[in-house]
DNA sequence: CGTGATGTTGATTATAATCAAGGTCTGTGG
DNA sequence: CCACAGACCTTGATTATAATCAACATCACG
């Protein structure tokens, strides 16, 4: 039976597997080579690809520092942001069932990433299955991203998607210790988010102003801050469970960094929202 | 080293190990296995529930007759469908990770459905690599929809929405041999189509009339056809790849139903848009 | 026959895109 | 230290796209 791990600080983790520590029972052996595994590490500066569609190059990354996006273009000419990577984050885990890439992966800001080689993934799917399963898990909960994202810009007005998409990316860094409860730092100029959320530019920063002076946000340069987070969660209709389900050893005991208690409030808050939303369905 | 199995007709095989068949070499023990586990078959009336938003109930399906859909409720009212399953294609294979389900999935035909228990997947994994590759293929497609519906919300007009829709409906039929060169028969209602891509159902039934008005379409009650594939595709800015690149065992010898000289037109127009959207690119 | 679900159409309104112009800030080179 | 350029943000005016509203038509089915 392998015996959980205590780290003095969690500055004593690479941000992915603090990570996959929060999703699943690692033991020393696992930590060891999970960490040792990040070795080889890549710099990549400000808006440099990591990946570009088209590319046959196929290798995955942890994401150790700085964010960045996946993106592909249309033929009119728009981009569409597809996902948004932030510390701790896997990047490209499937793309070896790929020919070639289908979308381009840039930093946003400067990043640093651990190039993961394919014969690693195959080790550590014969190997090491919890590994394989915070892994897996970490697959699942982009893909539940990718969803909400759906429902954001299939039914959502542009209000209720950004604060959405705010909240979203609030949570995010909140697991990794880059936000406190106060708030975050947004390293997304309105543009991205616009490439993101399917609006204009000019309507992104409209939008923005009217939930400030809602009091729904408070924006002071990159530094956000959500004054009532009760209402805000309300109004965007956020349900952070599809950020913070797998929960096999996601309890109390496991979080020692404040977290607990923001994504407590938010559960206490979902429980509300689904009863309104069966409601809503009639 | 297993041997490729041969089947007299298609349709000896069921849908999902058919589907299955074309991205993975399946060995005789592998599909007498997984054929094996489809035993325990749920009928589905039409609109019923497979599985309900907010059910602890944990288990997936094998989709064999009839078509699906994933959707979720917005506090607003509105409803957003995430995705449509049609025949061959698995249901809920994360729905493990959750402690309860996360969205709805209802019948939108009677549905045949085969009721796949948590236990046998790990078997799966444990014990059949190749047909577990071929499920972690089948979770990555079904993500690349999703990332395609989220280009089409985020950064594609309306026609261009419906279109792209429409053309993914039938590739992904013709893989399974429910449709054929001719055109498909569309088993969703407007208003489906109108939750699936953001769009109201009026909407959706004038932008369907210019479309035909076109020539881009040719709808004659639920039979779709598509009388210019190649004007349709470059309109739609539709690329196949997202459905179709894990060819570990999918190169022409696997194809013995006349599906290949549709998907491969459509490859080769492919590499035509690749290049024209790097010169929109800048 | 009704009755309910689906499809169709035109008129009106709302939301967001586009266009155009400045403003602020930051880093760079003279 | 200042001037300048480029990236980013802001704002108002105009236009386009799609939502909403309101009928009515059609069809399948009990």
């Amino acid at each position: 039976m392998p015996e959980p791990i205590e780290f003095a600080h969690d500055g004593d983790v690479s941000p992915p597997l603090r990570r996959l520590g929060q999703s699943v029972l690692l033991s020393q052996d696992e930590v060891a080579f999970f960490e040792n595994m990040q070795a080889n590490r890549i710099a990549y500066a400000k808006n440099e690809a990591l990946i570009s569609e088209g590319d046959d190059y196929r290798c995955c990354f942890a994401l150790r520092k700085g964010w960045a996006i996946s993106s592909r273009m249309t033929m009119a000419g728009r981009r569409q942001i597809l996902s948004v990577y932030l510390p701790g984050d896997f990047i490209g885990l499937h793309i070896n069932f790929h020919r070639r890439a289908i979308y381009t992966v840039s930093a946003l800001t400067p990043v640093e990433a651990a190039l993961i080689e394919p014969m690693r993934l195959i080790e550590i799917q014969q190997r090491w299955p919890v590994l394989a399963a915070g892994m897996d898990w970490s697959a699942v909960r982009a893909t539940n991203i990718l969803s909400e994202h759906n429902v954001s810009l299939g039914a959502r007005t542009a209000q209720e998607r950004i604060l959405h998409f705010y909240l979203e990316l609030w949570c995010r860094l909140m697991l990794v210790g880059e936000a406190s409860s106060e708030g975050f730092d947004m390293k997304m100029t309105q543009e991205q988010v616009a490439n993101t959320l399917g609006l204009s530019v000019v309507h992104v920063n409209k939008t923005l102003k009217a939930l400030v002076k809602k009091g729904l946000l408070k924006i002071e340069g990159r530094r956000v801050e959500v004054p009532d987070v009760a209402m805000a969660v309300r109004m965007a209709d956020f349900d952070a469970a599809f950020l913070d389900s797998f929960r096999l050893a996601n309890d109390a005991s496991t979080r020692r960094d404040g977290t607990r208690d923001m994504l407590e409030a938010i559960d206490e808050l979902t429980d509300e929202m689904m009863e309104r939303r069966s409601e809503a369905a009639e």
